[in-house]
DNA sequence: CCTTGTCATGCAAACGTTTGCAGAGAACCA
DNA sequence: TGGTTCTCTGCAAACGTTTGCATGACAAGG
């Protein structure tokens, strides 16, 4: 910015040729290391910093990742980008950031206008239709997180075996009553948790019910929960921590305890132990999640789409305060 | 991405100059309307978009701006960050994110190295040191938020008026023994918000107390919480509301009834009701303010650093559930 | 019919890099 | 000494735009 030096001031500068101070920071090890050393103290010495813009105009490649998410306000997402950051700056590449604020055409209109700017786009949790992914991952460099196209390269949390390891914790501590509360509902997250818990409680002869809450908001949740244990649910599964958040916060206020009238377990492990007591939850690797997505990315012909992958880390249940034994249904309903 | 067509291609494809079709895009009023039309169907057709990276090396604009904030995972940012997206692209910018870490270093780094590639740099509670800031100011574009430097183009989201407010509210609910519990030392917010809390105090006759969480998380504050309370303080104002729901947990902890026994009151709005009680807190106009740190980047002459400028927001008291009249300083105390 | 002016478009240089190719020495060997 | 090989560096073209200037067409005015 205004007006910094550019190679060839450098150069000419220096007695080289513009070619020779570009070795010396694209290809040292073409050059005799004491003209590297010159250059690259000239470099620092007048401020140079190679300009990026020209740099991929001449290379082809953008030093640039997208990252596109439906709402970078849900505290899933934060750790997930600041990973992003950190392997694509590892990279030397800088990352664009953009929220689709849970809407699938702006989702879409992101995508096409980023996609042509950058060396790959990570989309994560994505809200668009199937199809319309799959012919998008055929046109650009996509990879998704979270969500499981056949046919694209896609890293996914997979959620199952925590959520049976959850549902058979809940089933010894008594609880024979399992709510599932779920989220977004274009959110394939919230489809595989929902069918994880179903077909694990029907397995393990527990009672099942299913809410929904699609715009995914704490306060929707906390709207809910009355009827989710009027119900008489006394162990429920949310789709996340925000969700699971905003029932007890309802509970809260119906002087339901938690975990003494209903157990809760949350996903995400993005609430840690923000919440009282401290919420059980379904934690993921997530940094190693992204950075698989970013290799998929940067590990490939910068020239075609991604290979078709289907990468899974599993999730584990950590145990903290918000559940315990089964009351007696009608014990304490209101 | 994927080897897409250029304006030259484009071009000799609708049998015209390639400035014609440069010209459709960024100069239309210089074209006669049905070669704009031709044009841009023509480009629609094959799916022509215009590169960045030559576009900004041809121009010497970027197209991009910089957003650095300390922590994206802190709940106030999000927000501000989904704000400076819209301004943005409103303005035909896309956003480059940093994280800092909360590290000043990192931080000066980050700037060093995004600054030259984009046309200004929005950094958001810069943990540096004035003059590094001056100085870093001097040297690029930067519009600093919640950073109060003086030469430099900054908007300060003001707590003053709000905390006078609230100390009022306070004192009015009978409350005597006041305590500040603030936030990481390197942050102007903090030390503003703390002296607002500490004159008012003096002015209105009420005994302060100040408290320091350093590290800014949830889990500090909530340790905290005892030693708050155990010292007499029945009205606690919090540097932010992330430090106000840490001690909310520390007082549910220990059965401290809020706002029986202890009122607080948050500051940003950033948990909005996500609390039990719902928090009372202050609140900001972050979108505007961001825009007006936006408007300063890309309303002044891309080739000089920005103007001197001090543009403030005044936050409001926003009360709900945690403040309540004082009780007798003994009568609770364990 | 000539001049002047306006409007729409084309030409070509420039933006700051990278990189294939070529050339200059130096070093080695016979 | 002459040839060969190697190492280092320079030359120049290319990447896809934008934009000042030139040009041609056409209309209006005299």
């Amino acid at each position: 910015m205004i007006s910094r030096p550019t190679i060839t001031q450098l150069a000419s500068q220096l007695g080289v040729a513009p070619s020779t101070v570009s070795r010396a920071f694209t290809r040292p090890d073409l050059l005799r290391p004491d003209t590297v050393d010159r250059v690259l103290a000239a470099a620092k010495a007048v401020g140079y910093v190679p300009n990026n813009n020209a740099r991929a105009l001449s290379t082809g490649r953008a030093g640039a990742i997208g990252l596109i998410v439906p709402d970078i306000a849900n505290p899933f997402f934060p750790p997930l980008i600041r990973a992003a950051q950190n392997h694509a700056s590892a990279a030397g590449l800088s990352v664009f950031l953009a929220d689709s604020d849970e809407d699938a055409e702006r989702e879409e209109r992101l995508i096409i206008a980023m996609a042509p700017q950058v060396e790959g786009l990570l989309v994560v949790s994505s809200r668009l239709p199937s199809t319309r992914l799959r012919e998008l991952a055929g046109r650009y460099r996509l990879a998704l997180i979270n969500r499981d196209v056949a046919g694209t390269f896609r890293v996914l949390l997979d959620a199952t075996s925590a959520i049976r390891a959850a549902l058979n914790h809940l089933k010894e501590l008594g609880h024979t009553r399992i709510a599932y509360v779920g989220g977004p509902e274009r959110s394939w997250s919230n489809r595989q948790r929902r069918g994880a818990v179903e077909v694990t409680a029907r397995q393990l002869g527990l009672h099942f019910t299913s809410y929904g809450v699609p715009p995914g908001t704490y306060e929707a949740a906390k709207a809910l929960s009355r009827t989710v244990v009027g119900k008489g649910a006394t162990g429920v599964i949310a789709f996340d921590d925000v969700l699971a958040h905003g029932l007890m916060g309802g509970f809260a206020e119906e002087r339901i305890d938690v975990p003494g009238d209903v157990s809760i377990i949350g996903c995400d492990d993005a609430l840690a132990t923000q919440t009282f007591p401290a919420l059980s939850t379904i934690s993921f690797n997530v940094a190693d999640a992204t950075s698989a997505a970013i290799h998929g990315l940067t590990e490939h012909p910068s020239d075609a789409t991604l290979p078709t992958a289907r990468i899974t880390f599993d999730g584990t249940l950590v145990l903290r305060g918000t559940t315990g034994p089964a009351r007696e249904y009608s014990a304490f309903r209101k």
